[in-house]
RNA sequence: CGGGCCCUGGAC
């Protein structure tokens, strides 16, 4: 079962979630029978490319299986829910996974978040917050990029700044994607020196751009035809070995 | 053995 379940998350990888699908049917016709990993596998599989409505088929049917979801499984379904924008949906989900008994992590709240923060209810996301505060779960870098993300979506690039300052006395190091969320939302605000300074402190701090920094950065001077400096970021970018397209 | 964050493309 484990090999099957390897496998058919190697083709969810590669956008083949079919043939991982046509492996499940396999593996019941071999003898085997499919766990909740295998199942959540799948449904990943489908939320990832926006088939939540055969994710859902996979979810009653393991439930006719007599399989339990576990919180990997309901997690996977709500974010299914949050990447096509149904968000009440999702928090149904949340619910029903609650009132199985079943405890939401940090993975579950982080989606969740996401999805709120996405669709521009930062407000809600806030109420949500104080949930996962209620209920004693640690925060890691993940929710504060989803947070500083939201912030910056919704127009607050300030307040995600600010939560940006906040970070060494939680005791958490922003990584690439800290930065990347920041330079993107101030270049969507034309504030590109403030970006470049970031950029420069993250550099400082050991943490390495990757090709979507430049990414942001290069579209942010491109704007304004700032063409000097588009050219010394692309100079930049090839010579750290990013593909530049 | 399975779940979450940034840019661009895909896929839908």
């Amino acid at each position: 079962v484990v090999t099957y379940n390897s496998l058919m998350h190697g083709y969810c990888l590669q956008n083949q979630v079919d043939e991982a699908r046509t492996l499940l049917d396999l593996m019941v016709k071999m003898g085997y029978s499919a766990n909740v990993t295998t199942y959540s596998t799948l449904m990943n599989g489908y939320c990832k490319v926006h088939r939540v409505e055969d994710a859902l088929n996979l979810y009653r049917e393991m439930c006719d299986r007599g399989l339990v979801p576990d919180v990997v499984t309901y997690t996977t379904l709500v974010d299914g829910f949050c990447r096509i924008g149904k968000v009440e949906a999702a928090i149904e989900v949340f619910s029903e996974m609650t009132a199985t008994g079943q405890s939401p992590d940090v993975t579950t709240f982080a989606v969740l978040l996401d999805g709120l923060c996405k669709c521009k209810h930062l407000d809600k996301a806030m109420r949500l917050v104080q949930d996962l505060e209620d209920r004693k779960v640690t925060w890691d870098i993940y929710i504060y990029n989803i947070l500083m993300n939201g912030m910056c979506i919704s127009g607050k690039v300030d307040y995600a700044m600010e939560l940006f300052s906040s970070l060494e006395s939680k005791g958490l190091k922003p990584n690439t994607v800290t930065f990347n969320t920041l330079i993107n939302g101030l270049c969507k605000e034309d504030r590109r020196s403030e970006a470049l300074k970031l950029l420069g402190e993250m550099k400082d701090k050991g943490c390495s751009p990757n090709a979507a920094t430049y990414d942001v950065l290069i579209r942010g001077f491109l704007k304004p035809n700032e063409m000097s400096k588009v050219a010394e970021l692309v100079r930049e970018m090839s010579s750290s070995g990013f593909s530049v397209d």
